[in-house]
DNA sequence: GCCTGTGAACCTTTTCACAGCA
DNA sequence: TGCTGTGAAAAGGTTCACAGGC
């Protein structure tokens, strides 16, 4: 097996290890007992070579001639992307898309389990959503604290995102998702993926104006 | 000005032009009547190297020792974008996510105007979602051809999403959002863009456990 | 002096192609 | 024979650093 000791997973790589999971997912769901790089590939919507490449990084799970064991890559895969862990998540404003996200089912599914819903405005707090009670924004620091939250979900309008930031920071959470369509700054120690409606149909304008395609989503393509 | 003549623009400078786009915004409710690459890069969250180079594929915007005038970039972006025109879209899967989606102001605010709202459910249909009624999902097809649709948003259900990408593609869309968590297979001349939740939280929790920083900018792809 | 525009250097990611093992 | 694992080549993207015009 590979020489290879402790390597350094790219980002690039670790961007598309939830598809492999997800792929990996879709088979045990049919029973199978292997994959070949070019099967997964194909349910992961990427090339064969990206499929061999990136799992090599993870270390050499494969068996030539046959191909991966789904099980083991699996747990090899949610052990990596921290899946065997629980990571409680509090979701700050609960307008639409707040009350959407809160009521996603197969969110907790992984382990990223819901623990608060805040909200700034009056008439929100006690409104039940999915089970949980709208909590008021000042209890930010204690509710992160008690329940152990781990990352923060801005699903408010932009003008309050880096506002919330602030808060969700100084409150000790150090892995954020944005769904503002607002660029947020936080200390480099926290983590920002952020999610953009916009951005992403402005880039569909883009490429339907020119007759071309856009490929890929996220951080993810396709095959050639 | 640049010996530039007409040149393709790369796939990472499509992906930030967005971000301009809205700093630009910003810019011109401050009332400025000019920026530096160094400001546009502090309002876009990138660097200045990035935003001179990234304008420099769209031509000789600027003026040197003054930076570039706000309304003519933000008027060139647009028309690069494609926002001086009209995207009708189409959202099929009217369950939480959908309707929130629907109900997005300042989705119509930049051309991205909502003409229908699409659902499989007999108990869906004919519920008002911001002032839409929900309609059965086999009417796609004449409602696509007769608003001139021209994107199509998913937000089903993962089991789904394949066969409404069918739809979407057989009524004549060549533009697909899809939020479902699924990889979804189209014909070359489409386009596809996705959004995903869960891989989200992975990629976070991924660098969370490794006490890393997950990357900092948003959407990187690439191309076929 | 100030800030853009851009070659060139550098780094990351993808793709190729094949050696090596079941 | 079949499929993985991986160097090496190619492509793409970012950063540097400075020439050039305001």
């Amino acid at each position: 097996m590979g020489p290879n000791g402790r390597r350094r997973i790219p980002e690039a790589t670790v961007a598309r290890l939830p598809l492999y999971y997800r792929a990996l997912i879709d088979c045990t769901e049919k029973d199978l007992p292997t994959v070949s790089s070019d099967q997964l590939a194909e349910l992961a919507g990427v090339n064969a070579a990206k499929v061999r490449k990136d799992l090599s990084y993870l270390g050499s799970y494969g068996t030539r001639g046959v191909g991966y064991d789904v099980d083991y890559l699996l747990h090899e895969i949610s052990r990596e992307l921290g899946l065997t862990q629980d990571w409680p998540c509090v979701i700050v404003g609960i307008g639409n898309l707040g009350a959407a996200l809160a009521n996603y089912r197969g969110f907790g599914a992984r382990g990223f389990r819901i623990v608060a819903l805040l909200d700034e405005s009056a008439d929100k707090i006690g409104q039940v959503v999915s089970d949980l009670s709208v909590e008021p924004i000042d209890t930010m620091a204690a509710v992160v604290r008690e329940r152990s939250a781990s990352i923060g979900i801005i699903a408010t309008p932009a003008g309050a995102a880096q506002k919330v930031a602030d808060l969700l920071v100084a409150a000790g959470i150090r892995s954020i998702l944005n769904f503002a369509s607002a660029v947020i700054t936080v200390p480099s120690n926290v983590s920002v993926r952020k999610v953009d409606l916009a951005t992403e149909l402005q880039i569909l304008s883009f490429y339907q104006l020119r007759g071309l395609t856009a490929d890929p989503a996220l951080v993810v393509d396709r095959p050639a």
